[in-house]
DNA sequence: GCAAATAGCCAAACCGTTTTCAATTTTAGA
DNA sequence: TCTAAAATTGAAAACGGTTTGGCTATTTGC
């Protein structure tokens, strides 16, 4: 049903309903009420291009999605989904073709001009994230799920991660270990390098010289958690722990630790990054899993909702949130055993 | 820039520069070529907002979100941007808010009244999913994933769950497995029924009677999966081998054997069903994972696929499709011991 | 009691396209 | 060369709302 013809059923103009149903101060109570009963009754709803033609608001959030299908994803739109739910706003999923780096730019140039999101959430930036500049100088709002470097004015959502890192690395050396590995997501991003940077801070703060044959970059698969974990283990002089980059590295590093006959916990320490999955716990891992814990759903929730105080007319300069890391201890950590001679 | 400006910096109409960059046959080679090159380079592209009002379409079609956050979700999703990319269509992802059935009813009533979206995916539906029958009913089109019973012309894709199982059930009892465990998915939904089925017609016809203590019904998480194969394992006639719903449910298979100190493969035999996820492979468990096995990623691709023929005027009565669901047996399977009398 | 202010409502313009219908130019046929 | 048919192009009318500015009633202030 049309507004025009809604409006004749309602004895109103259309002026007069469409300032009802959108809240508009100069209509007066009840009218308004018999405009909103009546739209119930018979079921009316504005066209929503129509309204998004004339006010130039797209009512949707816009998230590129790369080809890696990663499954944080999921957990952060759900995140999303809970804060949105309310609101009448979207999430619209942008396929990204090649992560090549034209293509990227020119597809977020696209997404802007084509004028379908209202805002972009932008993930896993760079220090010096091109995408962060493009946006800014097209004037779209936009929220940054990570920290960049760069220097241009832009808000932004992130964990700490140099300090969630420092710290579980610090524990381990408390506990004894000398020879701590790292697994690390893959090079270039903001966040891995935060953890790079809070790992060997650790580590020097000890006294300990980074040791380059213990560290690795991958994606967060449990097939690369096992061949890196058992490569390292495999060296002459190995590791006795390791900080893991996520839940299904950790898996991968479990599993080369039993391969080779040892235990995690004692023989090995392991503590990995915990983006809280509803799948899988690192509670109930066997042994538990000790992890720097931050739920990814919650800052989707958060995102989202920073967003939409963005597109209300908040200052993206105002909008900067570091969230602190838990550092939850389990069974996979445990004093060094000292090393045969 | 707005058509006019545009059509104006070329020196033609409106009219036509519409058509050219629509692809209508109306306007002459030399023309189309000119004003695609314009449009190019001086970086005009139409409103989508105006050309969706005009039209009436979309451009996007939308998947409805449970609060579970699936992580074949973001899988299933990655697929069909895989197809959708090159397409101008994008994925509209709606948050349910609760799954209270009336609730979801109106949502999908609501969806299709806003005219946002130009095909809707339907995810695990029921034997008799009133989600259909609306959308029917409203003349949404739509397609399932999936399969339900209901008596009302729709479009589907769906992996043959029923074989799948049936042939996993069989392939344990021939290794001479009699006390098979099924973890399934949550009830109600077709696909858990089917795979039932499956289970029960491989077991009925080897003359060997369900037992209902050895079935379960969940979420597919690792700690139900564990929960299950743990309370299992300790009834006191235990079941030789699994059948269970997903990757993550066999992860906690895996550890409840371990925990009570049996091999998977010798003591145990597990089958799980896989949807191949390029973070976590049954081929890298250890022992490797025997599983039934069919690609979510490609069904999102086919799906998207399957929706932009629909839309493009494909009956729903002719896209009907069944996949076959291969069985990879690795070392998860074994001949079954004799048990201890 | 009267002017001014305030409510409450409406007509019409506009958002930026697509598309119908008509006009114009080209091409083909005789 | 002229005419009918075909190929191009354009003007203007939608699409379905929101919003500006104006117009009546009704209050309010003095």
């Amino acid at each position: 049903m049309k507004l025009k013809e809604f409006a004749k059923k309602v004895g109103l103009s259309p002026t007069t309903v469409s300032r009802a149903l959108s809240g508009y101060p100069e209509v007066s109570e009840t009218t308004r009420a018999r405009v909103a009963e009546a739209a119930m009754r018979l079921g009316y709803s504005p066209n929503v291009n129509a309204v998004r033609l004339k006010t130039g608001r797209a009512g949707a959030i816009g998230v590129v999605m790369g080809r890696a299908g990663e499954f944080h994803f999921a957990e952060f739109m759900a995140g999303m989904a809970e804060r949105l739910v309310a609101e009448e706003t979207d999430i619209l999923v942008i396929p990204m073709a090649d992560p090549n780096h034209e293509d990227e730019m020119q597809l977020y140039r696209r997404l802007v001009e084509s004028r379908r999101v209202d805002a972009i959430i932008v993930h896993s930036p760079k220090p010096n994230d091109e995408r962060i500049a493009l946006l800014h100088e097209l004037g779209m709002p936009f929220l940054v799920h990570g920290r960049s470097a760069i220097d241009v004015p832009h808000a932004w959502l992130d964990i700490d991660n140099e300090a969630a890192i420092k710290r579980a690395t610090s524990h381990l050396i408390d506990l004894g270990h000398r020879r701590i590995a790292m697994i690390n997501g893959r090079p270039g991003a903001t966040y891995a390098l935060h953890r790079d940077s809070g790992y060997r801070m650790a580590l020097q703060s000890h006294g300990i010289e980074p040791d380059a044959q213990l560290i690795a970059n991958g994606n967060f698969t449990d097939e690369l958690g096992f061949r890196f974990a058992r490569s390292f283990l495999e060296q002459p002089n190995p590791p006795t722990a390791f900080v893991a980059g996520s839940m299904m590295t950790a898996l991968g590093v479990y599993r080369a630790v039993r391969s080779l006959g040892m235990q995690i916990g004692r023989d090995v320490s392991v503590i990995a990054h915990d983006d809280v999955f509803p799948y899988l716990t690192a509670d109930n891992m066997v042994p538990s899993l000790s992890a720097t814990r931050s739920s990814m759903r919650a800052a989707g929730t958060r995102c989202a909702d920073l967003v939409l105080q963005l597109l209300s007319g908040r200052s993206p300069l105002e909008i900067h949130e570091l969230w602190p890391v838990e550092l939850i201890l389990r069974e996979s950590t445990g004093p060094a055993r000292p090393s045969s001679p």
